[in-house]
DNA sequence: CCTTGAACCTGCGGGC
DNA sequence: TGCCCGCAGGTTCAAG
Protein backbone atom coordinates (compact mmCIF):
# COMPACT_ATOMS: atom_id res chain seq x y z
CA UNK A 1 0.00 0.00 0.00
CA UNK A 2 2.55 2.40 1.06
CA UNK A 3 4.74 5.12 0.49
CA UNK A 4 5.89 7.63 1.72
CA UNK A 5 3.32 10.26 2.32
CA UNK A 6 0.86 6.86 2.87
CA UNK A 7 2.92 6.18 5.84
CA UNK A 8 3.67 9.85 7.08
CA UNK A 9 -0.35 10.31 6.60
CA UNK A 10 -0.99 6.96 9.16
CA UNK A 11 2.13 7.62 11.26
CA UNK A 12 0.39 11.28 12.13
CA UNK A 13 -2.88 9.95 12.19
CA UNK A 14 -2.01 7.04 15.19
CA UNK A 15 0.01 9.48 16.89
CA UNK A 16 -3.01 11.25 18.00
CA UNK A 17 -4.91 8.34 18.70
CA UNK A 18 -1.90 6.38 20.80
CA UNK A 19 0.26 8.92 22.02
CA UNK A 20 0.99 9.34 26.13
CA UNK A 21 -1.43 6.04 26.23
CA UNK A 22 -0.61 2.66 27.19
CA UNK A 23 -1.45 -0.78 25.35
CA UNK A 24 -3.05 -2.98 27.91
CA UNK A 25 -3.33 -5.89 25.59
CA UNK A 26 -1.31 -7.01 22.44
CA UNK A 27 -2.97 -10.06 20.76
CA UNK A 28 -1.27 -11.94 17.81
CA UNK A 29 -3.56 -13.74 15.77
CA UNK A 30 -1.08 -15.02 13.38
CA UNK A 31 2.99 -14.59 13.41
CA UNK A 32 4.12 -15.22 10.11
CA UNK A 33 4.17 -11.79 8.53
CA UNK A 34 7.55 -11.38 6.53
CA UNK A 35 9.04 -12.64 9.28
CA UNK A 36 7.71 -13.81 12.81
CA UNK A 37 6.54 -11.89 14.98
CA UNK A 38 8.48 -11.01 18.17
CA UNK A 39 5.50 -12.11 20.02
CA UNK A 40 7.62 -12.03 23.60
CA UNK A 41 9.09 -9.03 22.99
CA UNK A 42 5.53 -7.22 21.88
CA UNK A 43 3.88 -8.79 25.38
CA UNK A 44 6.71 -6.59 27.13
CA UNK A 45 5.57 -3.44 25.92
CA UNK A 46 1.79 -3.89 27.55
CA UNK A 47 1.90 -1.11 30.19
CA UNK A 48 4.34 0.74 28.98
CA UNK A 49 3.77 4.72 28.00
CA UNK A 50 3.87 5.67 24.17
CA UNK A 51 6.06 8.60 24.22
CA UNK A 52 6.01 9.23 20.49
CA UNK A 53 5.81 8.04 16.78
CA UNK A 54 8.29 8.68 13.80
CA UNK A 55 8.68 7.80 10.37
CA UNK A 56 12.07 6.65 8.93
CA UNK A 57 11.67 6.09 5.19
CA UNK A 58 8.06 3.85 5.04
CA UNK A 59 8.96 2.25 8.51
CA UNK A 60 7.06 3.70 11.63
CA UNK A 61 8.62 3.78 15.04
CA UNK A 62 6.41 3.67 18.19
CA UNK A 63 8.46 5.12 21.20
CA UNK A 64 8.04 3.15 24.68
CA UNK A 65 9.21 4.74 27.83
CA UNK A 66 11.19 1.78 28.96
CA UNK A 67 13.54 2.31 25.80
CA UNK A 68 11.84 0.12 23.31
CA UNK A 69 10.37 0.91 20.04
CA UNK A 70 8.13 -1.27 17.73
CA UNK A 71 9.82 -0.72 14.10
CA UNK A 72 6.94 -1.57 11.73
CA UNK A 73 6.37 -2.02 7.51
CA UNK A 74 3.39 -1.86 6.09
CA UNK A 75 4.64 -3.80 3.29
CA UNK A 76 2.33 -3.73 -0.32
CA UNK A 77 -1.08 -4.23 1.57
CA UNK A 78 -0.33 -3.54 5.43
CA UNK A 79 -2.85 -1.11 7.20
CA UNK A 80 -2.91 0.53 10.39
CA UNK A 81 -6.96 0.55 11.79
CA UNK A 82 -8.17 2.76 14.56
CA UNK A 83 -11.39 1.83 15.94
CA UNK A 84 -13.36 1.71 19.06
CA UNK A 85 -13.20 -1.70 20.10
CA UNK A 86 -16.47 -2.35 19.72
CA UNK A 87 -16.84 -4.00 15.96
CA UNK A 88 -15.86 -7.47 14.71
CA UNK A 89 -12.43 -8.17 13.90
CA UNK A 90 -11.94 -8.88 10.45
CA UNK A 91 -9.59 -10.58 7.76
CA UNK A 92 -6.04 -10.77 8.18
CA UNK A 93 -6.05 -9.16 11.32
CA UNK A 94 -2.53 -9.96 12.40
CA UNK A 95 -1.88 -7.74 15.47
CA UNK A 96 -4.24 -5.68 17.62
CA UNK A 97 -3.41 -3.28 20.30
CA UNK A 98 -5.93 -2.49 22.95
CA UNK A 99 -5.66 0.56 25.06
CA UNK A 100 -7.54 1.31 28.37
CA UNK A 101 -10.12 3.34 26.94
CA UNK A 102 -11.51 0.77 24.24
CA UNK A 103 -9.07 2.53 21.78
CA UNK A 104 -7.93 -0.31 19.27
CA UNK A 105 -5.03 -0.69 16.82
CA UNK A 106 -5.54 -3.31 14.29
CA UNK A 107 -2.26 -4.23 11.73
CA UNK A 108 -4.38 -5.32 9.19
CA UNK A 109 -2.35 -7.07 6.28
CA UNK A 110 -3.50 -9.21 3.60
CA UNK A 111 -0.48 -10.06 1.63
CA UNK A 112 1.42 -10.56 4.78
CA UNK A 113 4.32 -8.75 3.20
CA UNK A 114 4.75 -6.53 6.23
CA UNK A 115 7.34 -6.67 9.29
CA UNK A 116 6.93 -6.08 13.12
CA UNK A 117 10.15 -5.94 15.32
CA UNK A 118 10.90 -4.55 18.57
CA UNK A 119 14.32 -2.94 19.51
CA UNK A 120 16.22 -0.63 22.03
CA UNK A 121 15.19 2.55 20.89
CA UNK A 122 18.94 4.18 21.70
CA UNK A 123 20.08 1.76 18.78
CA UNK A 124 17.31 1.71 16.30
CA UNK A 125 18.73 3.71 13.45
CA UNK A 126 21.36 0.77 13.41
CA UNK A 127 18.85 -1.98 13.21
CA UNK A 128 19.51 -3.99 10.34
CA UNK A 129 16.40 -2.66 8.55
CA UNK A 130 16.91 0.42 8.79
CA UNK A 131 20.58 0.78 8.51
CA UNK A 132 21.05 0.62 5.05
CA UNK A 133 18.55 3.00 3.98
CA UNK A 134 19.55 6.25 2.27
CA UNK A 135 18.56 9.90 2.96
CA UNK A 136 15.34 11.05 3.69
CA UNK A 137 13.91 13.13 0.98
CA UNK A 138 13.32 16.30 3.43
CA UNK A 139 16.44 16.37 4.18
CA UNK A 140 19.46 19.00 3.58
CA UNK A 141 21.67 15.97 2.35
CA UNK A 142 18.84 15.32 -0.69
CA UNK A 143 20.43 17.75 -2.83
CA UNK A 144 21.40 17.93 -6.39
CA UNK A 145 24.93 18.07 -5.99
CA UNK A 146 24.46 14.81 -3.88
CA UNK A 147 22.32 12.81 -5.46
CA UNK A 148 24.41 14.17 -9.41
CA UNK A 149 27.25 12.26 -7.31
CA UNK A 150 25.45 9.10 -6.63
CA UNK A 151 23.75 8.62 -9.89
CA UNK A 152 27.35 9.61 -11.60
CA UNK A 153 28.44 6.01 -12.59
CA UNK A 154 25.16 4.29 -12.36
CA UNK A 155 23.55 2.61 -15.58
CA UNK A 156 20.50 1.91 -13.93
CA UNK A 157 17.44 3.24 -15.56
CA UNK A 158 16.18 6.42 -13.78
CA UNK A 159 13.31 5.36 -12.36
CA UNK A 160 14.66 2.27 -10.90
CA UNK A 161 17.76 4.81 -9.27
CA UNK A 162 14.84 7.09 -7.49
CA UNK A 163 13.18 4.14 -6.08
CA UNK A 164 16.70 2.80 -4.49
CA UNK A 165 15.88 2.65 -0.94
CA UNK A 166 19.95 2.92 -0.41
CA UNK A 167 20.07 6.68 -2.19
CA UNK A 168 17.02 8.11 -1.06
CA UNK A 169 13.83 6.89 0.50
CA UNK A 170 10.14 6.97 0.69
CA UNK A 171 10.06 7.12 -3.17
CA UNK A 172 8.00 3.92 -4.76
CA UNK A 173 6.40 3.14 -8.25
CA UNK A 174 3.52 5.79 -7.64
CA UNK A 175 6.07 8.62 -7.09
CA UNK A 176 8.78 7.68 -8.85
CA UNK A 177 6.16 7.81 -12.20
CA UNK A 178 4.86 11.00 -10.96
CA UNK A 179 8.17 13.21 -9.66
CA UNK A 180 9.86 12.17 -13.61
CA UNK A 181 6.65 13.28 -15.26
CA UNK A 182 6.84 16.35 -13.28
CA UNK A 183 10.48 17.35 -14.04
CA UNK A 184 9.78 16.27 -17.75
CA UNK A 185 12.50 12.80 -17.74
CA UNK A 186 12.11 9.89 -19.33
CA UNK A 187 12.00 6.84 -16.92
CA UNK A 188 14.43 4.81 -19.79
CA UNK A 189 17.16 7.45 -19.75
CA UNK A 190 20.47 6.08 -17.69
CA UNK A 191 21.25 7.43 -14.57
CA UNK A 192 24.39 8.18 -15.32
CA UNK A 193 23.07 9.93 -18.66
CA UNK A 194 21.51 12.99 -16.29
CA UNK A 195 22.67 16.45 -16.50
CA UNK A 196 23.01 18.60 -13.01
CA UNK A 197 20.04 20.37 -14.15
CA UNK A 198 17.91 17.83 -14.82
CA UNK A 199 19.19 16.11 -11.33
CA UNK A 200 18.11 19.34 -9.95
CA UNK A 201 14.61 19.36 -11.51
CA UNK A 202 14.23 15.73 -10.45
CA UNK A 203 14.86 16.41 -6.76
CA UNK A 204 12.48 19.58 -6.95
CA UNK A 205 9.95 17.02 -8.46
CA UNK A 206 10.26 14.11 -5.42
CA UNK A 207 10.11 16.83 -3.04
CA UNK A 208 7.16 18.35 -4.50
CA UNK A 209 5.60 15.72 -5.48
CA UNK A 210 5.52 14.21 -1.99
CA UNK A 211 4.67 17.07 -0.16
CA UNK A 212 1.46 17.64 -2.10
CA UNK A 213 0.66 13.99 -1.75
CA UNK A 214 1.13 14.47 1.95
CA UNK A 215 -1.12 17.50 2.01
CA UNK A 216 -3.96 15.20 0.77
CA UNK A 217 -3.63 12.43 3.20
CA UNK A 218 -1.81 10.66 0.76
CA UNK A 219 -3.29 7.85 -2.55
CA UNK A 220 -6.08 5.79 -1.95
CA UNK A 221 -5.51 2.56 -4.36
CA UNK A 222 -8.08 -0.38 -3.81
CA UNK A 223 -8.67 -0.29 -0.08
CA UNK A 224 -5.44 1.98 1.42
CA UNK A 225 -7.53 4.05 4.01
CA UNK A 226 -5.49 6.85 7.00
CA UNK A 227 -5.20 5.49 9.75
CA UNK A 228 -8.81 7.12 11.01
CA UNK A 229 -10.98 5.55 7.85
CA UNK A 230 -10.48 8.78 5.78
CA UNK A 231 -10.08 8.40 2.20
CA UNK A 232 -6.41 9.95 0.99
CA UNK A 233 -7.21 11.49 -2.47
CA UNK A 234 -4.20 12.14 -4.28
CA UNK A 235 -5.16 9.57 -6.62
CA UNK A 236 -7.45 12.25 -8.33
CA UNK A 237 -4.44 14.13 -8.94
CA UNK A 238 -2.11 11.76 -10.70
CA UNK A 239 -0.43 13.14 -13.56
CA UNK A 240 0.65 9.85 -15.07
CA UNK A 241 0.25 7.37 -12.85
CA UNK A 242 -2.29 3.94 -14.00
CA UNK A 243 -3.48 6.82 -16.22
CA UNK A 244 -2.11 4.67 -19.74
CA UNK A 245 -3.55 5.79 -22.77
CA UNK A 246 -4.97 9.10 -21.63
CA UNK A 247 -4.14 12.34 -22.34
CA UNK A 248 -0.99 13.81 -20.86
CA UNK A 249 -2.03 16.66 -18.60
CA UNK A 250 1.07 19.19 -19.82
CA UNK A 251 1.06 17.92 -23.82
CA UNK A 252 -0.81 20.11 -25.85
CA UNK A 253 -0.01 17.74 -28.84
CA UNK A 254 -2.44 15.97 -30.98
CA UNK A 255 -3.17 13.16 -28.79
CA UNK A 256 -4.40 10.71 -31.71
CA UNK A 257 -0.78 11.02 -33.02
CA UNK A 258 1.03 9.92 -29.45
CA UNK A 259 -1.64 7.81 -27.88
CA UNK A 260 -1.73 9.98 -24.61
CA UNK A 261 0.16 7.86 -21.46
CA UNK A 262 2.33 5.15 -21.84
CA UNK A 263 2.82 1.91 -19.70
CA UNK A 264 5.82 -0.16 -20.00
CA UNK A 265 7.28 -2.47 -17.43
CA UNK A 266 10.88 -1.68 -15.67
CA UNK A 267 12.23 -4.19 -12.91
CA UNK A 268 9.21 -5.80 -13.23
CA UNK A 269 6.55 -3.20 -12.33
CA UNK A 270 4.93 -0.38 -14.21
CA UNK A 271 6.11 2.52 -15.41
CA UNK A 272 3.92 5.88 -16.53
CA UNK A 273 4.75 8.34 -18.58
CA UNK A 274 4.39 10.82 -21.06
CA UNK A 275 6.80 9.89 -24.23
CA UNK A 276 6.61 13.62 -26.09
CA UNK A 277 6.92 15.58 -22.54
CA UNK A 278 9.36 13.21 -20.84
CA UNK A 279 13.05 13.45 -22.89
C1' DC B 1 30.97 -4.56 -7.33
C1' DC B 2 26.66 -4.55 -10.43
C1' DT B 3 22.08 -5.63 -12.50
C1' DT B 4 18.16 -8.61 -13.23
C1' DG B 5 14.62 -11.63 -11.97
C1' DA B 6 12.17 -14.32 -8.92
C1' DA B 7 10.19 -15.02 -4.56
C1' DC B 8 7.23 -13.91 -0.68
C1' DC B 9 1.18 -13.88 -0.31
C1' DT B 10 -3.69 -12.76 -1.10
C1' DG B 11 -7.34 -10.55 -3.67
C1' DC B 12 -9.47 -8.43 -7.52
C1' DG B 13 -11.02 -7.63 -12.16
C1' DG B 14 -11.16 -9.06 -16.98
C1' DG B 15 -11.64 -12.49 -20.57
C1' DC B 16 -13.52 -16.76 -21.98
C1' DT C 1 -21.06 -19.11 -12.58
C1' DG C 2 -16.23 -20.70 -12.60
C1' DC C 3 -11.48 -20.74 -13.94
C1' DC C 4 -7.24 -18.79 -15.37
C1' DC C 5 -4.41 -14.93 -16.08
C1' DG C 6 -2.28 -10.69 -15.03
C1' DC C 7 -1.88 -7.18 -11.93
C1' DA C 8 -1.26 -4.71 -7.29
C1' DG C 9 1.60 0.88 -3.23
C1' DG C 10 7.72 -3.33 -1.16
C1' DT C 11 11.76 -5.72 0.05
C1' DT C 12 15.20 -9.34 -0.13
C1' DC C 13 18.00 -12.82 -2.01
C1' DA C 14 20.03 -15.71 -5.58
C1' DA C 15 22.04 -15.98 -9.97
C1' DG C 16 24.46 -14.18 -13.85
Amino acid sequence: MPELPEVETVCRGLEKAVKGKVFTDITLRRTDLRFPLPKQKLQNLCGQSILGLERRAKYILINFDNGKTILLHLGMSGRLVIDDGKAELEKHDHVVFCCSNGTRIRFNDARRFGMLDVAPTAAIHQHKLLKKLGVEPFSADFNAKMLHEKLQHKTAAIKLAIMDQALVVGVGNIYASEALFQSGIDPRRTAGSLSRKNVAALVAAIQDVLRRAIAKGGSSLRDYKQADGELGTFQHAFAVYDRAGLRCPDCACDFSKTGGIQRMVQGGRSTFFCARKQR
